[in-house]
DNA sequence: AGCCAGGCTACCG
DNA sequence: CGGTAGCATGGC
């Protein structure tokens, strides 16, 4: 056992099961787990990891379901449609000209894996993909075993002094995975532990570490 | 009215 | 290398 996996063990008990990644085909349900994911269930995952980049995903499922509502949530459709189409559906989550660049950039890459599973050094070779939307694909499409850093992930570690404010994407991504490892050992339960904590972490950040000063009645103050 | 959102690139020193 | 402007809409 380990503070990191105290925090994982408090926040699951406070927000309970997020079931990352929300599906339109789900019906973004919660617990829409499925293992392994079809096609064009990992295409979306891709798709919204792009739409989602500084924007919420309120936003990117109206994005999606313009899209789903054209019947054009698969990856020949977006690539054959017109281009102006394709902002004006995404217009809602933002920088939509950058996002429709990086969606097409992405589609070029994702037809030449033939349906195999991309390496992270890979995914960064995409104009679009940074670190963080790279993880994303990985573990939420792929179901692969890469911890996903965000900003609310950083804060958090900042607050609690796990990590000092120049820490980066690299040092706290091994920071997380080290401490899972060492307290779980079978690879499903981690993998499904590095896709619920991401997620529950996002819940307890919008609710505590997105407005200044962070951690305002942050309960795992107490915890670690 | 202003700040924030489930980031990334390009360009600067 | 590290730091930062720009990207754009929508919610609160």
């Amino acid at each position: 056992m380990n503070k990191i996996y105290d925090i994982y063990k408090t926040l699951y008990e406070i927000y309970g099961p997020q079931g990352w990644w929300p599906i339109l085909g789900h019906g973004y349900h919660k617990l829409d787990y499925t293992f392994p994911r079809n096609q064009n269930e990992i295409f979306e995952v891709c798709l919204g990891s792009i739409l989602t980049q500084n924007t919420t995903f309120i936003s990117v499922i109206k994005s999606l379901n313009n899209l789903y509502v054209k019947g054009a949530l698969h990856v020949d459709d977006i690539e054959d449609m017109n281009v102006y189409e394709l902002k004006d559906a995404i217009r809602p989550s933002g920088y939509f000209n950058q996002k429709t660049r990086y969606i097409l950039e992405f589609i070029k890459f994702y037809k030449a894996l033939n349906g195999r599973v991309p390496t992270r050094d890979a995914l960064l070779g995409v104009i679009g993909i940074g670190e963080e939307s790279a993880d994303s694909i990985l573990l939420y499409g792929y179901n692969k075993r890469e911890f996903k850093v965000d900003a609310y992930t950083k804060r958090l570690l900042i607050e609690l002094s796990f990590i000092d404010a120049n820490a980066k994407y690299k040092d706290i991504k091994n920071l997380m995975e080290t401490s899972l490892k060492e307290c779980i050992k079978d690879e499903n339960e981690l993998l499904k532990t590095y896709q619920e904590f991401h997620a529950l972490i996002v819940a307890h950040g919008k609710k505590y570490y997105s407005k200044k000063p962070y951690g305002i009645g942050c309960i795992l103050k107490e915890v670690v």
